[in-house]
DNA sequence: CCTATTTTGGAGAGATCGTTTTACTAAGGG
DNA sequence: CCCTTAGTAAAACGATCTCTCCAAAATAGG
């Protein structure tokens, strides 16, 4: 039935994500893309159908990679506050990476009105299920005792999603080793002291 | 001595000012610019050299307008926790506006990547300047008894401007009145009870 | 081998971008 | 009247953008 795909998607993928990741969609052209996958725009245009389509099957692949295995940890932990540190610290630590990215999802809010309609869906039915296993974790996290029950755990857990999204959207400003650790260190810090708040 | 100018430059900051917040750096064009300011491009570059500086001059009358005087509120307030609680209502509520802007600074964070080096100096300046009234407000909150001498100040001033900057960042996503003053309330509840978080 | 089908790569259309330039008008001061 | 400055409108520049098109290449089934 004709010819065969060349390239493995999974690897092109990955590549464009890394992309899109970096500069976001604006700033993202089909010439990046065609340098990051090794594709021609003929190929990319052929297997996605435009710009807008290629970067919502990005943006499924990285929930698919990087946000689901983070959140089903999250969800899975048996300790329900280690759980929920753990996810924050991969969210928000640089880690091995030369340069914090941040999250895809959070980083395309900002842009949202460049975004195509269908993408800009996309990005908030993923932020809500990121702001929800927050949440439940929270939830969890208090039920096990883990945080004091005069804790209001909606609002903490508010608190949690929005301090992510502050790291996030700060990448640049404070990306010196020290400030982004200690903007890390204050977001955990109000799960500390079993987060007495209320 | 030649012609005189005819329009008002506050006046027309202003409208570009607008324009910008509203679209950020990269996504507004001259064209925008002539049709928001009612200025023909040769003008434009005839007075402000071109974009880049164009933005700078918008950025400083923006501080200038905008975020200088609530700065100046906060800071002369008498009582130091009010004075950082209207700040931040300021900052994060969408206000009279038909649609929350967000803080013309902290939008181009997130951009940072694609504005001038010479923008991003004076971006990172003013947000600086913007984190360390925070930090001062919470100071003298916690001088004046208004936060518990067991919170660490340093970390709930990093928290607020966190939160302030994740509201920012989450303004398209949680746009709805009721989310968005969810998120707001959130962020003051950390002022609340005296903050003993520690 | 043949043919239908798909992939691939490159050229280029068509649009928009920031910027410069040109030609022209308008207004102030000597 | 001249000179300078302020302003408009328009054209043109090179660059970059998304997207289309088409011929060549490759592979499946008959």
């Amino acid at each position: 039935m004709g010819r065969t795909k060349e390239f493995d998607e999974a690897s092109v993928l990955k590549k464009m994500m890394l992309t899109f990741w970096q500069n976001g969609f604006a700033n993202t052209s089909i010439k990046d893309l065609e340098n990051a996958s090794g594709l021609s725009s003929g190929s990319l245009y052929n297997c996605y159908g435009g710009k807008d389509e290629l970067f919502a099957a990005v943006i499924v692949h990285y929930m698919n990679c990087v946000v689901d295995p983070r959140m089903d940890a999250c969800l899975r932990s048996k300790d329900a506050l280690d759980g929920l540190k753990t996810y924050l610290r991969e969210t928000m630590e640089p880690g091995n990476k030369s340069r914090y990215l941040g999250c895809l999802i959070m980083n395309a809010h900002l842009n949202a009105r460049q975004l195509p309609t269908s993408a800009r869906n996309l990005i908030n039915r993923c932020q809500r299920q990121i702001d929800q296993t927050i949440e439940n974790a929270v939830f969890r996290a208090q039920k096990d005792g883990q945080i004091s029950q005069k804790t209001d755990s909606s609002i903490l857990a508010r608190q949690i999603s929005l301090m992510l999204s502050g790291r996030v959207l700060r990448r640049e400003y404070s990306s010196g080793d020290q400030s982004a650790q200690q903007e890390f260190d204050a977001s955990l810090a109000l799960l500390n002291d079993k987060a007495c708040i209320f």
